[in-house]
RNA sequence: GCCAGUGUAGCUCAGGGGUAGAGCAACUGAUUCGUAAUCAGUAGGUCCCGGGUUCAAUUCCCGGCACUGGCUCCA
């Protein structure tokens, strides 16, 4: 840890926590070897390599000895060494453990020869265990009020996958008991909202062994959400001079090729379909083609720009379509609709000229915002990621000049337009930098939900060109954009956001009428009153079950329908319905026109549900 | 892909070497009820898949698959 970068109080607890569970293991097991044990967002880990395997059963016992050591209280005693007395302690072994040892301290000794020369070496010890830390750590054991271990997972040894695994303890810690259960509550209450719970429970989407693993299945009531979305979008695209094209989930092996996707990113391509030809060179059961199924849109759409010969006069063009890709995302990614391997995107491609650039990456800019606001979306980070220099020519297409450019007119863009943003270098694409939108799952995760990229490489590679004023080719500038990300994750997004209390324009289920009673009168009512709504486009339905109000009600309101019109006797004679939103309870009795009239308008201006 | 855990009815879960269990949902019938559960009945199972041990496996063992939690990755 950065001694020039403290840690709060929490953070100190947490990491004192984590040499207590270090602590801990080594009397129970005292040929552990220990990693790192820092401090992370919701408690803290210790990252250990050990015969036996910990699981959760282990916790116990674990707890047990931690739980002695803090009500010991011992000192966390800070001590300045030279390089050379850490390294004979470990090697020794004495380093995160409790006494010498037959072993050395393995990673201990691979830390310390990884200490620049000119930085202070420090030890802290609690009691019998000495770890190498540069701190900061709380005073004394007992100031660690509440722990506990959550969860046993493992983790490669500095993050690199070539390096040994390790069993990675979680634990989480908390300066008074009552914060720590209410940290385990709210988890709780997160896990409710989880999409993929939601999704099951108001049967949105779902997969199946036979389709495959990561390959949504839309159900009726997760196609609504996506086609209100569809619909969104293309108005407001629409509206921005967008042009809408439509093609082909796969293409030939050339054009990945020729857009350099093979060989770089085969990987995460789903493997080829090989065709066979008879006449083709190589004899007979040869390979004479290869298709792949696409992981972009971005090639073809540089080929419909080919498709036509364009004059400067055509720019900027933007080309839209919600294209459906296929990504071959290792097995143990894959994560309910957030992680997926078939997913369609709100991709476009704007064409243009350096000079029309900044005007178009604002209005990109601009149409995220304007999303944004009619999703209630607040709890968001731009990410702005540029290249690194040392890596040109290997990550990043090596062209310096294109990259300060397009680097300094999108930091412009993001400064003139007021947005907070971070940067970050070396994220960029290997074609140029972007703008990732950053959000975080109800299980606290984080995910790219949105996506506004400069690609000032491919298009030359494509050829792509354009007569300018002077009768000179110039290749046009290119801007990748995906404001809505892809449906799959976007709405798995949604779900958690709303916590599938979905305001009325998107709710699956707008209306339902629940009839009191089954009186001809009232049913004929009720199916007038659907047909009517139905008529205006309104997702309505009617429960014509025999339950009773109450049940009806009930029923309602664990599906998640948005407005429930109350219909018995006493509204017929009235004129009326009595109206119930989810969430709002009972509003009361209206003139059925005003009701209809209100849902209407509140589906058309997309109100949210606050609105 | 790697490490660990889990896999029983549509859902949530109990059970256990020898006819497979509950609640909710579904279906049938009765009920005519004014804002979060009206009553009764019926039906529903390859206990994830394959192999092994056993007189007998859903249960134990091995392998696979899927999911969950992480790690790695994420154009």
């Amino acid at each position: 840890m950065n001694p020039k970068n403290p840690m709060t109080e929490l953070e100190r607890i947490r990491h004192s926590a984590a040499h207590v569970l270090a602590t801990a293991i080594s009397r129970i097991w005292p040929d552990a070897q220990f990693a790192a044990g820092p401090p992370v967002e919701n408690g803290f880990y210790y990252d250990v390599q050990l015969g036996h395997r910990i699981s959760p059963e282990d916790f116990g016992r674990i707890e047990e000895e931690m739980g002695r050591e803090i009500k010991a209280n011992h000192v966390f005693e800070r001590r300045v060494v030279s390089r050379a007395e850490a390294m004979e302690m470990a090697t020794q072994g004495r380093l995160a453990a409790l006494a010498d040892r037959q072993e050395a301290s393995r990673f201990k000794l691979d830390i310390l020869t990884g200490i620049p020369e000119d930085e202070e070496i420090s030890l802290y010890t609690n009691g019998e265990f000495i770890d190498l830390c540069a701190g900061p750590h709380v005073m004394r054991t007992g100031n660690i009020g509440a722990f506990k271990l959550t969860h046993v997972a493992s983790a490669y040894y500095k993050g690199d996958e070539r390096n040994p695994q390790l069993q990675r303890i979680y634990g989480t810690a908390f300066k008074k008991k009552a914060e720590m259960e209410a940290y385990f509550t709210m988890l709780e209450e997160a896990k409710r909202r989880d999409h993929r719970k939601l999704g099951r429970e108001m049967d949105l989407f779902a997969f199946d062994d036979d389709v495959g693993p990561g390959l949504p299945l839309w159900l009726p009531n997760g196609t609504v959400l996506i086609e209100e979305l569809e619909k969104l979008a293309k108005e407001s695209e629409f509206a921005a001079g967008y042009q809408r094209v439509r093609t082909p989930h796969l293409a030939r092996e050339n054009m990945y090729l020729t857009s350099g996707h093979l060989p770089y990113y085969e990987e995460s391509m789903f493997p080829p379909m090989e065709l066979s030809d008879k006449n083709a060179e190589g004899g007979a059961g040869g390979v004479s083609d290869r298709y792949y199924l696409k992981a972009m849109n971005c090639p073809h759409h540089h080929k419909i720009f080919k498709a036509v010969p364009h004059s400067y006069r055509d720019l900027p063009l933007r080309l839209a379509e919600y294209g459906t890709c296929y990504r071959y995302e290792q097995s143990g990614e894959l994560l309910g609709l957030m992680r997926v391997r078939s997913m369609q995107m709100n991709d476009a491609h704007i064409y243009c000229t350096p000079a029309q650039f900044e005007e178009e990456f604002m209005a990109v800019n601009e149409m995220y915002l304007k999303y944004f606001k009619i999703f209630g979306l607040k709890d968001y980070l731009m990410r702005f990621s540029t290249h690194d220099p040392a890596r040109l020519g290997e990550k990043f297409v090596n062209d310096p000049e294109m990259w300060k450019q397009t680097e300094e007119m999108v930091r412009g863009v993001l400064q003139k337009s007021g947005i907070n943003y971070v940067e970050v270098p070396n994220e960029a694409a290997f074609y140029g930098p972007k703008i990732d939108v950053q959000v975080w799952s109800a299980i606290g995760r984080e995910f790219t939900i949105a996506t506004n990229q400069v690609d000032f490489a491919v298009p030359a590679r494509f050829g792509l060109v354009y007569k300018d004023r002077d009768n000179t080719e110039k290749t046009p500038l290119c801007i990748h954009r995906a404001p809505l990300g892809t449906h799959e994750r976007f709405i798995g997004f949604l779900i958690e956001h709303y916590a599938g209390n979905f305001p009325l324009w998107l709710a699956p289920e707008q209306v339902r009428i629940l009839p009191i009673g089954d009186e001809p009168e009232l049913v004929e009512a009720a199916s007038a009153l659907r047909a009517e709504l139905r008529g205006h486009g309104v997702r309505a339905e009617v429960d014509a079950s025999s339950d009773k109000i109450n049940g009806k009600v009930l029923r309602a309101e664990e599906a998640k329908v948005h407005t429930m019109l109350v219909l018995g006797r006493r509204d017929l004679e009235a004129g009326a319905l009595s109206v119930r939103v989810h969430g709002k309870g009972n509003l009361g009795a209206k003139p059925r026109g005003e009701v209809v009239a209100d849902l209407l308008a509140s589906i058309r201006e997309r109100r949210g549900n606050e609105a």
